[in-house]
DNA sequence: CGCTTCCGTTACACCGTATAACTGAAGTAA
DNA sequence: TTACTTCAGTTATACGGTGTAACGGAAGCG
């Protein structure tokens, strides 16, 4: 029993912790390390509880002492990049500005986040996995990382706030998509460009 | 040796054809029936040879008889995909009209083709799979099932069309996209609505 | 110092792709 | 009809993947 935290409640901080749940911690942390480069480089396909144990120098088996099971694993994963997303697209957000600052910032920061592992953004956005059902944090994460941009296009009294949010998210998802799937490699034309100018026209009489 | 055809030369007409060859096509096409159901129901990595074989009574290697390997089969599958999408969009292009009318059939066939076997779509233009890589005909019907959006915008001399047509792509493909994974599940409103809209924004002021 | 916790091991069951070698039935030609 | 050839489908096997069960031992803890 008390499978989480020994003696004192479950304290985020790492003080205050034994040594056999800061070891446990290191431990989970060295997997998620060597999950995320396969993620970045095969997708969630490519990802191996038992490649994993190989890297890390010992069984398989082991790690179901740390998560489990893989569909566990790929969860935490898939959190923790909208938590991620989730921050980028809120700092980018925060700086302030008029609305379309804020949206070209967000849309800005958001290909970037998604050039920058592509897998980690077909993960949020792309097929979804066979049997793998979505938590409920993860849809809340998403209506959070939705949320600035219904915000920016709240402006004055605008009912069309949510259909022009909508349209901004399709948008840029759009250009964004076909882009790290590798759609457009081979076609004679920059994707940044496309990407502004979609951005732009987006954004149109925009203050 | 002579593994195609036996006396004759390859004929894609079923007669002039011995019995053997007969019976291996219409295995191959049983084959092929049941990897699009699994397809249609898990996605390309719920397609699994086992589980054909199952379903049809016999045991997993003689599947190798047909199909060289998994990919193989997988190669058929997106082709015929491909080819499938091509000529739809074709039809719908070639029922003439103003290019307004043209590019609304062609969006509309699209998401149509999209939302009847939405894991067919995603096979195309979803999360590439993991070490696959597409084959030449495959680039090539993409450009033919992108021909005619470009033959659309072509109309007068205008220099902007292949960047107008790059962004009819993104758009549709943005909505449909985000539509058939799922990802508008639980919001208030409707996809065939957002959809219109956008596809009648794109088109903006064309003849 | 002794007890308990729990990590990591091996062994195993099951599913998946894929190859090798064998069997036998069907087609083919003398 | 008979003899030969082709080829479908079988079993056996290797390999990689998830996941469980049972065991050993080292570390933490009172």
């Amino acid at each position: 029993m008390a499978d989480q935290a020994g003696t004192a409640g479950e304290q985020s901080a790492e003080s205050l912790v034994g040594p056999r749940e800061r070891y446990r911690r290191q431990v989970q942390d060295e997997v998620r390390a060597h999950a995320w480069k396969q993620l970045a480089e095969a997708g969630a396909a490519g990802l191996s509880l038992k490649a994993i144990a190989k890297q890390m120098g010992i069984t398989a088996p082991a790690l179901y002492r740390y998560f489990a099971s893989r569909d566990d694993l790929l969860t935490e994963l898939i959190l923790a990049a909208y938590r991620d997303l989730a921050q980028v697209v809120e700092v980018a957000a925060g700086a302030g500005g008029t609305p379309r600052d804020r949206l070209t910032a967000i849309a800005t920061v958001i290909r970037d986040w998604a050039r920058r592992d592509p897998h980690r953004y077909l993960l949020l956005y792309g097929t979804p996995v066979p049997g793998y059902a979505a938590p409920a944090e993860a849809t809340e994460l998403a209506r959070r990382i939705f949320a600035p941009v219904r915000d920016a296009f709240s402006y004055g009294s605008d009912d069309q706030s949510m259909h022009r949010s909508l349209t901004f998210w399709t948008r840029v998802h759009g250009v964004i998509s076909l882009e790290v799937a590798g759609h457009f490699t081979g076609m004679p034309f920059d994707p940044a460009g496309l990407f502004a100018a979609e951005v732009r026209s987006t954004l149109g009489d925009l203050p």
